[in-house]
DNA sequence: TTGACGACATACTCGGCAGTATGTAGGCTG
DNA sequence: CAGCCTACATACTGCCGAGTATGTCGTCAA
């Protein structure tokens, strides 16, 4: 296989694997295997491309944050693993899959994050606080990617979006819109109960998930940043978000 | 470097509220040449040429909303107005400059019409609301020129930003803090009154525009749509950031 | 009438980038 | 060890688009 196998950095690399929350994604996806237990060849080699395409589709995810879309080569998603193109074609066919790949594994950590939290019952209030709360801290641990997922988003609501655009992106709306149907649908219930006042709820879902994604824009992972200092920023915006919803 | 307006007519922006597209304006203004009031030459070539450019800022803003910034070439510019690279390049020097000026634009229209909203006095609450409409209102309406500044501020925003970029966006920075300001200041002064609740006012105004500007990316004029409807939305989305602001 | 100038259009350059074609080094298999 | 395959790197093509250089037409001033 490769040089790189699991264990070894590419220490040559100029590019920093762990910063931005990054190298944690990475390693989620390569946590169980070959752990002393013998991995019979086909297994490992599929681990092993499982893991470099992860790699890839991280230093893609920093790229296109750093510098958008439209403005972002696939020499720079390269040169961010200090690698070359010819890595990135060799998992990709196009830019366009890379990216939208990209979106998807946004889209799909945040919104599992959600439902998760949903799923944990309580009354409406509750649970939409804990749905907010996975919300926003998905956001700031991982940034890079719903940096991209967002511009996705706005990518595919343009009218001018080309129709190989539309077709690539077409099954990440469905992701977006199943989102927006878990917010919605908590909201109804709250509404219903009185927790929540009488509003357009569709309105105010698409209000509302915009302040959640503020952060994306402007937050930045600072030095000896704790857990508890994250919580503080989250404790301020769900505190607006919840506020916006409530009854009074 | 400079905006090229001299000095445009003090309230008379650009946009028209009914046709997304420009040919208004410019029809209108090629209407009245000698309406009774004798201009002087020089007066007249000098209204002439702000009215053309006028129509290039106009053009440009609705080709950078539909594409975005770094996927609009010139020539898409151009062609929305039916004329040629030759027209845009006349009267900008760059493509970035041209880009700078409908941000401009469209800060400064957000920004007056805020202000105003503000100064006409009241308590924190009662500004504040008026604030927020007059916000929401100016994205509903004049949301090409909006769509271009939300994106504007987050090319600035961005590590990656060319040093020509950031000199390019650097009064707009200031236009855009200044109007974070207006905002942070109502709100600190509710905060002190108790009318809002106290929170960190830094994290809240950076969450509460962005759930003002959400609008400009789902919101589409519809046919036959009246100022009431508008006003519906405006309620909607107002009420939520109230909403998150208020004292229990 | 001329000539200067403004307001564009047309024609061209040139660099960057998506995508491709080809080379190559290391493992694995037989 | 021969041949094959994976996982890349390198070299190349073609196009698109920003910016420029130049031409053209109408207008106004003298």
């Amino acid at each position: 296989m490769m040089s790189a196998t699991p264990q070894s950095r590419p220490g040559a690399a100029p590019s920093d694997p762990s910063d931005e929350g990054i190298g944690k994604v990475v390693a989620a996806a390569m946590d169980d295997p070959l752990q002393g237990v013998p991995l019979d060849p086909a297994a490992a080699a599929e681990a092993a491309r499982a893991q470099a395409l992860e790699e890839v589709l991280a230093a893609a995810a920093v790229a296109f944050m750093e510098r958008g879309f439209a403005a972002t080569s696939i020499d720079d998603v390269a040169r961010g693993m200090g690698a070359t193109k010819g890595r990135v074609y060799h998992y990709y066919r196009s830019k366009l899959d890379l990216f939208a790949d990209v979106v998807r594994r946004s889209l799909e950590m945040i919104h599992e994050a959600v439902e998760r939290a949903e799923a944990g019952g309580g009354d409406p209030a509750a649970r939409m606080e804990r749905m907010m709360r996975e919300h926003v801290g998905s956001i700031l641990r991982d940034r890079p990617w719903h940096r991209c997922a967002v511009q996705g988003v706005e990518m595919f609501l343009r009218e001018s979006a080309a129709p190989e655009q539309r077709a690539a992106m077409a099954d990440l709306i469905h992701l977006r819109s199943a989102h927006e149907r878990l917010f919605l649908r908590v909201l109804e219930e709250g509404m219903e109960t009185g927790a929540f006042r009488r509003c357009d709820a569709a309105v105010t879902v698409r209000t509302l998930l915009p302040a959640l994604n503020g952060a994306v824009y402007w937050y930045r992972p600072r030095e000896g940043e704790t857990e508890a200092h994250l919580d503080r920023i989250i404790d301020e915006i769900v505190a607006f978000a919840l506020g916006g919803l409530k009854a009074r």
